[in-house]
DNA sequence: CTTGCCTCTGACGTCAACGTCAGGTTCTAG
DNA sequence: CTAGAACCTGACGTTGACGTCAGAGGCAAG
């Protein structure tokens, strides 16, 4: 087995290992240009430390709910700060889906809670209490 | 053409367009023993003022990232107030995946929030900066 | 009665982000 | 040198919430 801690590079399984994410994932994620691999003379690939960073970010705009062709497209303003005019509405636009999205997702929690209140006061109570609040 | 505002029931096209879903949903929706209608003579769906809200409903959970089949199982809950002890614990577990899908997602906009001033700032100064923040 | 819109029931198509399997190659420990 | 783990490239399978199309029937207006 070869160190790894000092390795400057790593193969795929390891950088699944090290980020949680599938092998097939990576792989993917390459098919996608998300993520680029140079490849040793047998054709494996070989990912530098800051692979691991990448996918982190790669997986964070996923939790964001950005699609992979979003992400490619959005991808080197992040890492290389070249940020177009355009590439700086699209981040905004996205921003504010993601605002929406959690405002959203508030909502229902809200729901969900006022829910759950009636449906336990019903149990101690024993009565069977009807709609609790609308929209 | 029938007055529709001060009838009681409504065919599937108008729900839809009091709803903002598609008919195409509706129809789903009734196939996962989300909806219910009641038949006319030649088979036709008849949704009573009731539904508008319900589809709501089911919209607000879909938004929540629940599934048709959680949603079913839920919904009797929720509308009923019928819960049992099982419910209301998965009632409570699904707020929980709400809850940190919001946090999740906050995390994901405060990134998106630092890569947006970062590139800003790299526009202003016209310079080529590198990353910003890590995790 | 006919025209035209609405509705019906299947049933196949879609899309994204992978999972999984097959068949073959490469790397590494012993 | 050799076994076995890890890796490779296709390529098909999966899942959920519908979209879409085909062919047939229902309903109100003129």
């Amino acid at each position: 087995m070869a160190v790894a801690a000092l390795e400057e590079e790593m193969r795929i399984g390891e950088l699944a290992a090290r980020t949680g994410v599938s092998v097939r994932a990576l792989r993917y994620y390459e098919e996608q240009s998300l993520l680029g691999a140079e490849r040793g003379p047998g054709g494996q690939r070989h990912y530098p430390e800051g692979a691991v960073g990448r996918v982190r970010l790669i997986q964070q705009l996923y939790a964001a709910g950005l699609s992979s062709r979003t992400i490619v497209e959005l991808l080197p303003c992040v890492v290389d700060g070249q940020a177009t005019p355009a590439l700086l509405k699209r981040l905004a636009a996205e921003r504010e889906r993601v605002d929406q999205r959690i405002a959203e997702l508030a909502q229902a929690r809200d729901r969900l809670d006022s829910v759950i209140t009636a449906a336990t006061g019903s149990m101690l109570t024993g009565a069977s209490c009807r709609r609790a609040a609308d929209t």
